[in-house]
Order: C-alpha cells, then structure tokens, then sequence
RNA sequence: GCCCCGGUGGUGUAGCCCGGUCAAUCAUACUGGCCUUUCGAGCCAGCGACGCGGGUUCGAAUCCCGCCCGGGGCACCA
C-alpha cells in the first residue's frame, strides 16, 4: 500500500486548498481555432485527471468569442480528440452563447464606476498609458459611460473606434496590466452565431466571467498567462470575487511541434501538410494517427506535472512509453521491406503454419501464414536488407518455421532446408503464398513498401500491431491497398 | 527597452515554501548480464546532476545578494 501512496503522490501531487474547498472544479477552454497539439492536452489532462482524483467536476469550454479566427469544424473535432483520450467533460460551454452573461456583468461595471468606454485611438491611449496617465474616457460618469455602451452595442461606433476598459492601477509597474481592454467591436460574422452581435468580449474578461460563474476552483494554464492573471485579479477585486488556484506550467516542446495552429491550418491549405493529422505534425489527431496510445500521452503528461521550468520531451521518450503499452496488446505480423524471393529446396511435407498473434498473451488468438510450396519446393520473400548479409552456407531461421542453409544468391536467393528444430541462427520473417503489398508511411512522411500477410485483408482497422524485426505500426486501412503508418520500432 | 518567471544527470522529473534524515527520487536513454523462435517486451546490475560566485548558518540543492544562461509577456488574439 504506501508503494500506491508513493506512486499516486509522484504522478498526482496534492492540489492547493484541495481540502478546505467542498468540491473541486475544473475547467479545459480551447480556442477552436485549430487542432489540438501536445501542448492543450496538458491543460486538458491535468485538470481532467484533478476533477476525477477529488470526485470534482471537469468543464469543458470553447473560448470563440473572436469571430475571425473561429473555425467551426474544430468544436467537434477537439471533441473526438478529447473522447480519444478518454477524457470525460461534466458540462460543456460555448463562449459565443453567453455574450448576454458578459454584457450583464459589463453594465454592472460601467455602473459602479469600475470600468469606462474609451474612445481614444489606440496609439494615444497606450502612449498615455505607458507614462502611468489616464485618459479622458476615464473620468466618465456611469451614466455617460453607459451611453457609451449602449451605442457600442447600437453600432454608433466602428471596430476599433470604441473599447469597453476595467479599471486597474494606474501606476502598476507592468504597463501592459494597465486599463486593460474587456470589450470590443467585431463587425465579422461569428461562425456560430453570426451577426447577432458585434461587441464581443476580450479573453481576459470572459475567462474571468466563466471561472467564476461556473465555480471553477483550480485553473491550469501556460506560464504565457501570468500577466493575464494579473490583469484578471483586479476584475475579480472589483467584483468582489475570490480569485481561483492558478497552476502554470512551462512551454513543452517536441521536435516537430514548432508550428502555431495558425501555422498548421495555413500549411495544409497550402498543400504542404497532408492534414491536421500530417505525420510530421505534433498535433493530436497526428499522434492517433501514428499508433501512440491514449494511455501512453496521458502518462507522459502525468510525468511532466506542472512545473514553471519549460520542457523539451524527445519522441524517444514517447517512444518507450508507448512501446510498453503497445506491447502488451498489439498484434504481431510479419512485413517484409524491400522484400527478396527465396527459393527453399529439398523442405519436407509442409502445412500453412499456425502462429500466435501474441508471443505470451494466448488470448489473442492465432493466425494462419500460407506456404507457397510445390512439390519439395518452397517460396518465400524476405527482406533484401538481411538477404545481402549473407553468404553462401550461412544458415538463418525463417521465424516460427523452419531453417535454411543458403546456396546462392542473385535476384532470387536459393536455399535448402536445414531442420525445424531451433537454432541459434538469426530469425527472419517472412511471407509466402498470398502476401499482400502494403505501404508503410513513415514519420518524416516516407513510404517504404512491402509485403505484408495475407491475414491482414481481414483485420477490423485501425489496429495498433507490431510487424516483428520491424517495429510497432498502426494499420490504418487494408483496401484497396493496405497502409499502415510506422509509429516505433 | 520595460515587466515577469525559471535554471537538479543526455532527456523528463522528485526534493526547494517549512535548511540537517540528500554521498539527492523516479522514469527514460545509454552500458553490461540474464531471459526470449523479433533487432520488441521482461528481469538484474551499472552509469550519470544540484548554472557560477559570494554571504548567512554548526550545517544550504533548499535562505539572501550578485552574475551568467534560458523562457514568457509588453495585442482593441486566446
């Protein structure tokens, strides 16, 4: 027992003021402006993995309130991400059904003096700004400043003529916390809610709204944020609300995980990327794609935990973790790369062979490998790679079959039968008799071809195997040509 | 330029708040061995780190100061 105690504290350390708050909330909020990357999913797990150690509550959040960076087939497909990982939200929320929420709380404000609509020009006012000065706005009376709003709202204004500001400290040693903007106008039609509105509000104001609103008690975000959380605070003082437990963590990188959403959607506009899921993307739907396990990233995530320093994970570490669950259930197959022909004489009665589709789990049944084989002649491809380091009279193994003593080679090799009984000789897979061609797309988006069993034709896709001396793929489709896409070896 | 944060073995982390039990945890990588009809998995052993300099203290990875290095922010994006 204190070895679970031990292991859980390692993955899940206690949360602050976990255990004077009743109930635990969390919160994921996703900009559906492009696909999930390994980077969201740490957001996404650790606050999942909270809400269910303390019987809490997960939300799930879309933060759309920018009309022009919206895309509306990205709700549902961070969705499907999410199931993959198996995270399961408690309520979910979409920003762009609130607005009336926000302007509500924007009116409270301007009301109470705590906040004013600025009409300056941006450059004047961040000038002032910067040299710890107010502007005219400022020094509105609530009743003029609602004016204000309400003629936003009536659309008297212009993007960027009007902007609704929180109060803060003036003299706030970090401009950039200074007056910050909660409201401004978008004249662009929302994906989802079209032109309803054109006053929509500004990340810091919205999330702040939400977090409380929905009681989220434990934030967990990127240390990009802090300044953020800086500026919310005087939101929440002006409210009269207790600021929630901010957990920050540091940027995590992975080779191939440089490129911005934005970066992404613009390549494979281009044609550059093949899609989100693209293997050479760091995205998550690229991941699935290349046979990483659900279990595997979130163990990964779990392992890095929240610390402030910024991490560069390698795709070897990836790798070994996804290798261990993998093991354990992926089927084994042979594929032959840049297969050869060998021609076995003089073999003895031979039978399909029978193979276990697991070397120690039964329960994954067998398989059957066709033989080609006429008369006291056999046919077989190997891979060239192996085939071009032997000589004449070495001796190798065909797995799981039988060994042969090698006699000549050319385009074809010839060989001879040399016992079934095991030998300490190398062990070769093979095909035979109905193999199948198949690709294999690599992860620098390579093909290499092969032949592949036939068993494969009549395997339910997509399925994480291993194809053995080769490495661990997930077969993505088996018509009209099989394609697996190589994950590890 | 201004504001903020961080630096533990090759990599990722635990420890730092509340100094001693830290000749520093765990994982991964690597090396060697065992096992195995895969170059996969498993098992065993080994390897290897507190950025630098000062200070406080009986004692510092842990506290203080300086330096160096790295990251983030300074958007009417999220």
């Amino acid at each position: 027992m204190p070895e679970t105690a031990k292991e859980e504290k390692r993955g899940l350390p206690e949360l602050p003021r976990a255990e004077e708050l009743k109930s635990i909330v969390t919160r994921f909020a996703p900009n559906p402006n492009g696909p999930l990357h390994l980077g969201h999913i740490r957001a996404a797990i650790l606050s999942h993995e909270y809400a269910r150690k303390y019987n809490g509550k997960f939300i799930l959040r879309f933060e759309d309130t920018n009309p022009e960076n919206v895309r509306p087939e990205m709700y549902d497909l961070i969705k499907q991400d999410l199931r993959w990982l198996g995270l399961s939200w408690d309520e979910e929320y979409v920003q762009s059904d609130r607005l009336n929420v926000y302007y509500d709380f924007a009116e409270r404000l301007l009301s109470e003096g705590k906040a004013y609509v600025c009409t300056c020009a941006v450059e004047q006012f961040r000038s002032l700004r910067d040299r710890g000065g107010a502007c005219a706005c400022r020094g509105l009376s609530p009743a003029e400043n609602m004016q204000r709003w309400n003629r936003m709202l009536a659309g008297d204004y212009k993007a960027g003529e009007a902007v609704l500001r929180i109060k803060t400290d003036l003299k706030h040693p970090n401009p950039a916390v200074r007056e910050w903007p909660a409201f401004r106008i978008v004249e662009t039609p929302h994906p989802r809610v079209g032109s309803k509105y054109r006053v929509w509000p500004l990340y810091n104001f919205a999330v702040s709204i939400d977090d409380h609103e929905m009681g989220v008690t434990h934030i967990f975000r990127g240390k990009e944020h802090e300044v953020n959380e800086e500026r919310q605070r005087f939101l929440y003082a002006h409210l009269g609300w207790e600021y929630p437990v901010a957990i920050q963590y540091g940027r995590l990188s992975i080779p191939g995980g440089e490129l911005s959403k934005t970066a992404i959607v613009e390549a494979v506009k281009k044609g550059e990327l093949s899609g989100y899921n693209d293997v050479r993307l760091a995205t998550l739907a690229a991941l699935r794609r290349r046979g990483f396990l659900p279990e595997t990233l979130k163990k990964v995530i779990m392992d890095l935990g929240a610390t402030l320093v910024d991490s560069s994970l390698s795709w070897e570490t990836l790798y070994a973790y996804n290798r261990k669950f993998a093991d354990l259930k992926a089927m084994r197959l042979f594929f032959v790369p840049d297969p050869i022909e060998i021609l076995v004489r003089k073999t003895p009665s031979l039978n399909d062979v029978r193979l276990r589709n697991h070397p120690s789990n039964p329960e994954a049944g067998e398989r059957i490998v066709p033989i080609d084989r006429r008369g006291s002649e056999a046919r077989f491809w190997i891979p060239k790679a192996d085939a071009v380091k032997w000589k004449e009279g070495d001796i190798v193994r065909l797995k799981d079959l039988m060994n042969v003593v090698i006699k000549r080679k050319g385009v074809r090799i010839e060989a001879e039968f040399f016992g079934f009984g095991l030998l300490d000789v190398p062990k070769i897979q093979w095909v035979s008799r109905g193999a199948l061609e198949m690709d294999v797309l690599m992860p620098d988006a390579t093909t290499i071809s092969g032949l592949v069993e036939p068993t494969v034709a009549s395997l339910t896709v997509p399925l994480i195997v291993q194809f053995e001396r080769f490495g661990f793929a997930r077969i993505e489709r088996v018509s009209p040509k099989p394609l697996a896409v190589f994950a590890h070896t």
